[in-house]
DNA sequence: TCAAGCGTAAACATTC
DNA sequence: AGAATGTTTACGCTTG
């Protein structure tokens, strides 16, 4: 269960070789955080003799934990296991880890850190035992003679003979111990964090944050106050998620000249995960920034939950002291910031390291050779199919990154991983066996939607694909050509460059893919789109005899018969599947269709059944010569006239182009139209 | 190897 | 006249 990287476990090893012989006092815990922390000192000023003083009184209780870490570190020994690794199978460890629990003496931040370092309790182990060490600690402390400034009077107390220097010496001794060892779990606990190894639920409260708190006494928060006070940073523009940080690490180095930054294991993390704050900005203060105020901004105090409008930064200053001043509720407040920021850390964390393994796995897949079982494909083109659609919608596509890490170059091309690759070997595009498109549903797209608007990669969908779907997204189901070049503009900053060719692969499209039916009003022309055609993946032939004719009768009945178009009841719905499909078919036969909208709204049923009634009335003559190929139009037809593309006729189905339009006002059959126009608008048109 | 699908470019026509 | 729009063809690439 427990990972180690190779340099913490390093940090590991050598924190071992320094519990191992080392003593208990304090300044050598200070060495001891050196070695970890780039000269971190205590940040209080004890005199030798009252240290070693105060230890005398936990050398009892320290032996239990030493022994078991002595113990540990022969077994290891005895074991071969000179690596610094440690060894998780190691049984022996739980019986001491027990017996330390069980037993109330005092740790040391010695034995403590190794305890974390050796990393054999869990957290809420690691809770229950600091909340021991913590009450052992006040314990004696109370039992010492209070200090008339922190400590409750407390007549009963015996009195030690002790004088109140040193009474107060020890007192700061037993509280810079505990802090320490509340940091220490604090930064086991993060380490553990960073490594997946634990998680904080959102409505937990964050382990080592409350013992930190509790173990506050007032010297720390009005140090913590000054802290957050004189906290002048940028944070404005880069967030304030150090701050809270910077309040746990201020309450160990209590007097410390400068903030200490947060104390992490700096190998805990491969990625660069950790914060570590910079000594710039620790640096700054109110000097620099006389009127910068992480805590107020806008002329309103930005404390959590205050929001109160302070003039100018004098005023602001006495709102601050006055209304925030160091109280309890204050100090609950930074607790629950803590907490906050510390979650945030936590999913910042969470999502860099998610980021890096995507980019790792892309990263690896983009190096593989083209025979990759699935290669990355972020560059191509896919024909949506069955199988796509049926995938996960994460799978499609991989999603590289966040719009947010670089990249994506604008200065190269569209590919996201290796921009090369698409160079060199062009465009990728990978094909599905199965015969008939799948239209992408707004899910493939809306999943990534984020994605595509910010990040110049090229979708892994095909121009008509992406055309269709901006047709459908539409709320009439219907499309200018300049609208659809601004849905692609607006959904994919890929296609926000390179216009002339994309825009003319959009109409090439189009033209060619009979699933796209261009339409006429009196404001110009729009484009729908017919999805059962879009299924069947047709394209225009280009002088070509087309193959594939799912109901050749039906569509050379309808060639034969082109006083049926007369009969399509234009409007809106035009662009439903069925009624696409039969101005397809009839497309597919040459056969320009007029009609208008000002007929009604057949249902597109009894639509059908008209025409096949029709049909099978085969009426065999052909009136191509009837047509009207003449632009020309009535008033009524230019309101929704229907203009099917035309196709080049096979040689087998016509001797030449039928270039037919019919109207139907001007139809001699035009009442026979008016049977369906009072039919009852079918529900499924939209 | 070949056919099909797809993207791209270009030529051309039509419309605004 | 020029841009936008629409159609058609050709070519190269990938895939099955």
């Amino acid at each position: 269960m427990m990972q180690e990287s190779g340099t913490e476990t390093k940090s590991n090893g050598s924190a071992i070789q320094n519990g191992s012989g080392g003593s208990n006092h304090l300044l050598e815990c200070g060495g001891l955080r050196e070695g970890r922390s780039n000269g971190e000192t205590p940040a209080v000023d004890i005199g030798a003799a009252d240290l070693a003083h105060a230890q005398q009184q936990q050398q009892q209780a320290l032996q239990v934990a030493r022994q078991l870490l002595l113990q540990q570190q022969q077994q290891q020994q005895v074991s071969g296991l000179k690596s610094p690794k440690r060894n998780d199978k190691q049984p022996a460890l739980q019986v001491p880890v027990s017996v330390a629990m069980m037993t109330p003496q005092v740790i040391t931040p010695q034995q403590m850190q190794q305890i974390l370092q050796q990393q054999v309790l869990s957290p809420q182990q690691l809770q229950v035992l600091l909340q021991q060490q913590q009450a052992l600690m006040l314990q004696q402390v109370i039992v010492l003679p209070p200090s008339p400034a922190r400590l409750p009077q407390n007549p009963g107390a015996p009195i030690p003979p002790f004088t109140q220097q040193q009474v107060a010496t020890q007192q700061l001794a037993f509280q810079q111990q505990l802090l320490q060892m509340q940091q220490l779990q604090q930064q086991h606990l993060l380490s553990l964090q960073r490594q997946g190894l634990l998680t904080i639920q959102p409505g937990q409260p964050a382990l080592p944050l409350q013992p930190l708190a509790q173990g506050m006494i007032p010297t720390e928060l009005q140090q913590l106050w000054k802290e957050v006070t004189s906290a002048h940073t940028a944070e404005e523009t880069t967030g304030n998620n150090h701050s809270s940080l910077d309040l746990t690490t201020t309450c160990v180095s209590s007097s410390a000249p400068s903030k200490t930054s947060l104390i992490m294991n700096p190998h805990a993390s491969t990625n660069g995960q950790l914060s570590v704050h910079t000594p710039k900005r620790e640096s700054l203060s109110h000097e620099e920034h006389p009127h910068s105020h992480p805590l107020y901004g806008h002329g309103v105090c930005k404390w959590p939950g205050c929001e109160a409008v302070c003039e100018d930064f004098q005023s602001f200053l006495k709102h601050l002291n006055s209304e925030h001043a160091l109280d309890d509720r204050s100090t609950a407040q930074c607790r629950v910031q803590m907490q906050v920021v510390q979650q945030l850390e936590l999913q910042l964390a969470k999502d860099k390291e998610r980021l890096q393994a995507m980019m790792t796995h892309l990263h690896v897949k983009s190096t593989e050779p083209k025979a990759a079982p699935q290669p990355l494909n972020l560059v191509s083109s896919v024909t949506l199919s069955k199988s796509a659609s049926e995938a996960s919608p994460q799978s499609l596509p991989h999603t590289p990154t966040t719009p947010t890490a670089p990249l994506t170059p604008v200065t190269q091309g569209p590919s996201v991983i290796t921009t090369t690759s698409m160079h060199t070997v062009g465009p990728i595009r990978r094909r599905y066996s199965d015969k008939y498109n799948v239209p992408i549903s707004s899910a493939d797209i809306a999943q990534n939607q984020e994605f595509y608007k910010n990040a110049e990669v090229r979708p892994p969908f095909t121009y008509a694909s992406l055309i269709r779907q901006a047709i459908l997204e539409s709320p009439e189901k219907q499309l200018t050509l300049n609208e659809i070049y601004n849905w692609f503009t607006r959904m994919f900053a890929y296609f926000r460059r390179n216009a002339a060719t994309w825009k003319g692969a959009i109409r090439t499209n189009l033209s060619l893919h009979k699933c796209f039916i261009r339409v006429e009003d009196e404001f110009g022309s729009f484009w729908t789109v017919d999805d059962e055609e879009f299924k069947r993946g047709r394209h225009i032939q280009r002088g070509r005899p087309r193959k594939y004719c799912p109901d050749e009768n039906f569509d050379e009945l309808v060639a034969h018969n082109p006083s049926l178009i007369k009969n399509m009841q234009s409007s809106h719905a035009y662009c439903t599947p069925l009624n696409a499909a039969l101005q397809a078919s009839m497309a597919e036969n040459s056969i320009p269709l007029y009609t208008t909208a000002s007929m009604g709204n057949p249902t597109l049923g009894n639509l059908a059944s008209a025409i096949r009634e029709e049909l099978n009335g085969a009426m065999e003559h052909t009136n191509s010569n009837e047509s009207d190929s003449s632009p020309g139009r009535s008033p009524m037809q230019a309101v929704h006239p229907v203009h099917v593309k035309e196709e080049p006729l096979d040689p087998e189905e016509a001797e030449g182009p039928l270039s037919l339009v019919t109207t139907a006002n001007h139809s001699p059959d035009f009442d026979h139209d008016r049977d369906y126009e009072d039919e009852p608008v079918n529900e499924d048109m939209e």
